[in-house]
DNA sequence: CCCTTTCGCAACCTTTGGTTGCGTAAGGCT
DNA sequence: AGCCTTACGCAACCAAAGGTTGCGAAAGGG
């Protein structure tokens, strides 16, 4: 009932930007501060902090490269993610359907009441 | 591929004392500020500003009753948060499914050459 | 060798989640 | 009726988070 979830991963792909950082990380595969930011309506320095925070999440990895730091996604860590939002959709979904179930038990009786 | 997803119901459920709260509301019925407080490791206030937040987004519909005002979950709206929710990690898990295929593909001829 | 690029660090601003404190309206109890 | 309690709303205040600008420094490219 309770999600009980990992509350670091949940407050790390909450954020909007991050979830698109993650999209663009996929999408386009490993990639710096600088080409991220390019694609996203935040400055460089904006990305880089998303990107420290998904790093200690261990959302991400990050290797030097010369001049640049190249970033990518860590997938079993991800899917580590995706399995929580699932778990927490399928906890609601669950409650929301025994609501309903019951409200339409109440509405057969009322109406049956209303028939006799 | 862009998640595309509505943010403001994603930031809304995306903090974790919301999604307790919502949790609680579900499972408990209507409730107040004082009675979710009570479950919770914050103060009424926090919660009071917590449900304002989920008002706006139409995710709780308030009703006053004495001297007590009662909140309860907008089924319809959370259903569309769970979608989004849903959405976003069947995205994700796709992405996942592939790149986790082209490594597979890529390790196999590589075992080849090497069997060769 | 210089110029560009890419980065990291620091200062600063605004929003957000959280607190305490206080005033007030609605209920319960003699 | 009159008091005490309870539930609430509003305001001030504080800390952390997301964002910006402005630097200095290191790696590459003419």
């Amino acid at each position: 009932m309770t999600t009980a979830v990992d509350d670091a991963l949940w407050s790390a792909i909450g954020d909007p930007t991050r979830r698109s950082m993650i999209d663009l990380l996929l999408a386009g595969g490993p990639g710096t501060a600088t080409s991220l930011s390019e694609r996203l309506p935040v400055t460089r320095q904006a990305v880089s902090k998303h990107l420290a925070v998904l790093d200690r999440v261990g959302l991400i990895h990050s290797a030097a490269a010369g001049r640049e730091r190249h970033y990518r996604v860590d997938e079993a860590q991800l899917a580590r993610a995706v399995a929580q939002l699932t778990a927490v959709g399928d906890a609601w979904d669950a409650r929301l359907r025994r609501i309903k179930r019951i409200a339409e038990t109440i509405e057969r009786h009322r109406t049956d009441d209303q028939g006799e």
